[in-house]
DNA sequence: GTAAGAATAT
DNA sequence: AATATTCTTA
């Protein structure tokens, strides 16, 4: 008998549950059990040829974690006696027609010839580890799903990641979940101390250098340029390079995220667009960093005197360096009125080829300047009922004067010259506590569902509803609420942030799916594009998503781009 | 020698 | 995952 006995794994790992005794006859099928089993169980493995041998070994060796047996029909009857008193698992081994056996009613699990190593694992699991059992359920009916459902999970976890991603990089803070206010509470409490303990970049030490980011474009964005501006002496220059190279892997993801499709990689590393694309990456970039850096200030200057801001300053000293604001002759917001119209371009075709133009860099480390300086052609909202995103540009149009100001009255106004010459615009002011509480003034009214557009004429805010467009050249800055249905920028859609709501119903949506059109694979035209999900109302009151192929110029209320 | 970027370590 | 450190390169 002990020359049946055959140890065949000498760098096994040997463990309390005892080796494994394989009983068989079937020289065939031990030659690869063998390597299986030891490959999988990490345990010794001993190999007999019938039932009264295993017996005997069973009696000698004391530490058999687990029995696999291939014993006859006729031994088998014996061979459970004897097997009756221990506590050893068994694993009837059986061919497929004579499934029935005896043994398998004692067995918790049953190997079934041919054996694959998917059995093996199976089995190994279930004998080793049961309480995984039920996981592995599971994975075996996603297995039998196949594209369908890993095609939706791939894209849940997508979305899930994107929402703590994307608006990070964006400098916020997802919004895709409802708290108490307690639990609010608690949480502001944690992050201020994580920011104030741990966290080296903090919120607003990321915006600032975000700022910092749009003002000197990519590819002046240098760790020493940027710590220059940020002007923070409790930063390194090693922080700020480490720092950005993050930023930059982030931007290449989204990049990627966007380029599957409609974008064409070229040679020169620029991009082709599609003229009816909303560009997602809009100047309010720019205004949003503002708006939070200047929220910021406020904040700090009311709870600490000591903090001191010195980006103002800093900025002020690189007047050479700040974005050049071209505009447009007539530009304004009027007729986009706070009632769904969006600004339509007069000249569609100039407008297009703008679009392309000013996507030729779909880099959000340069959003702003693009857009501000290829925002030059003439506009006006005569062509109504087609949206071009443009609602959340920022737009500035002409006038005579050579100051950028602000008016402060029951609007703000923005003068700005024709083609504004950075060292020309008065940046000092731009970032006096006067602009200050303007701008602040604005962000509290709309919080996060607003948009900063600058507008020629004198209107009023309110009267961005309805009144005519003035005739006279001063400009005025005001706010432009996102209208539900209107189009929304791509970071707001991808994070969420304007509306939790949505993510919520989404993932409901999903479930749906998940749940009831199980068996309904996704439409094969769908698998490898982008998806575009759209709300068949405005509100998804239901969890009817209606689900679109490919983005198109007329499905923009909600884009969301899978990976794959 | 400095600065930046890539890669790696913590 | 975020940040720091080390290694390369210019």
């Amino acid at each position: 008998m002990a020359e049946n006995m055959v140890n065949l794994t000498k760098n096994s790992i040997p463990e309390s549950t005892g080796v494994i005794l394989l009983i068989d006859h079937d020289a065939v099928s031990v030659a690869s059990l063998i390597p299986m089993l030891k490959q999988r169980s990490h345990k010794d493995v001993m190999r007999v040829n019938g039932a009264s041998e295993a017996i005997s070994v069973i009696e000698k060796q004391k530490d058999i974690g687990l029995v696999i047996a291939n014993v006859e029909l006729s031994d088998s009857n014996y061979f459970l006696t004897a097997m009756h008193q221990k506590e050893i698992p068994l694993i009837p081994l059986v061919n497929i027609k004579e499934a029935s056996d005896l043994l398998t009613k004692r067995a918790c699990f049953c190997l079934k010839k041919p054996i694959s190593e998917n059995d093996i694992n199976n089995m190994l699991q279930h004998v080793v580890a049961p309480n995984k059992r039920q996981e592995l359920e599971k994975i075996k009916i996603a297995e039998k799903q196949e594209e369908s459902l890993k095609q939706i999970q791939t894209f849940r976890d997508h979305i899930r990641r994107q929402g703590t991603s994307q608006s990070s990089l964006l400098g916020r803070r997802p919004l895709n979940k409802t708290f108490t206010p307690y639990e609010m509470y608690l949480k502001g409490k944690s992050i201020a101390n994580v920011e104030r303990c741990t966290n080296v970049w903090t919120r607003d030490r990321h915006m600032k250098f975000l700022a910092a980011i749009s003002i000197l474009g990519e590819k002046k964005s240098r760790p020493k340029a940027i710590l220059e501006i940020m002007n923070d002496s409790n930063l390194s220059q090693r922080q700020v390079a480490s720092h950005l190279q993050k930023y930059k892997f982030q931007v290449e993801r989204i990049s990627n995220t966007l380029t599957r499709n409609e974008w064409k990689s070229t040679t020169d590393k620029t991009f082709e667009y599609p003229s009816d694309y909303v560009y997602p990456f809009k100047a309010s970039n720019l205004t949003k960093n503002f708006i939070e850096y200047f929220s910021l200030r406020k904040k700090k200057a009311s709870s600490s005197s000591t903090v001191q801001y010195s980006f103002k300053r800093a900025v002020a000293e690189r007047k050479d360096k700040m974005p050049k604001f071209h505009q447009g002759e007539t530009s304004n917001l009027h007729s986009h009125s706070l009632s769904g119209s969006s600004v339509s371009a007069s000249n569609l075709d100039a407008f297009q080829k703008e679009s392309a133009e000013i996507c030729i860099n779909p880099n959000p480390c340069q959003p702003s300047s693009y857009v501000l300086e290829t925002n030059k052609n003439p506009l006006d909202m005569n062509q109504m009922g087609e949206n071009h995103g443009l609602s959340q540009d920022m737009i500035f149009s002409g006038t005579e004067s050579n100051h950028l100001g602000l008016d402060s009255g029951e609007t703000s106004h923005i003068e700005t010259p024709l083609e504004t010459e950075t060292n020309q615009m008065d940046w000092d002011w731009f970032f006096s506590d006067e602009a200050y509480a303007i701008l602040e003034d604005m962000t509290v009214s709309e919080t996060n569902r607003t948009q900063v557009g600058l507008v020629s004429g004198e209107t009023s805010s309110a009267d961005l509803e309805n009144v005519a467009p003035p005739e006279n050249n001063t400009n005025e800055i005001g706010l432009v609420p996102y209208q539900e249905g209107d189009d929304i920028p791509i970071e707001d859609l991808i994070s969420f942030d304007t509306d939790p709501i949505s993510e919520m119903y989404l993932d409901a949506w999903l479930e749906n799916y998940d749940a009831s059109q199980r068996d309904a694979p996704l439409p094969a035209s769908c698998i490898g594009h982008d998806l575009a999900f759209t709300l068949t109302d405005s509100i998804p009151h239901d969890h009817s998503l209606a689900m679109h192929l490919e983005s198109t110029s007329t499905t923009r209320n909600m884009h969301i781009l899978s990976t794959r």
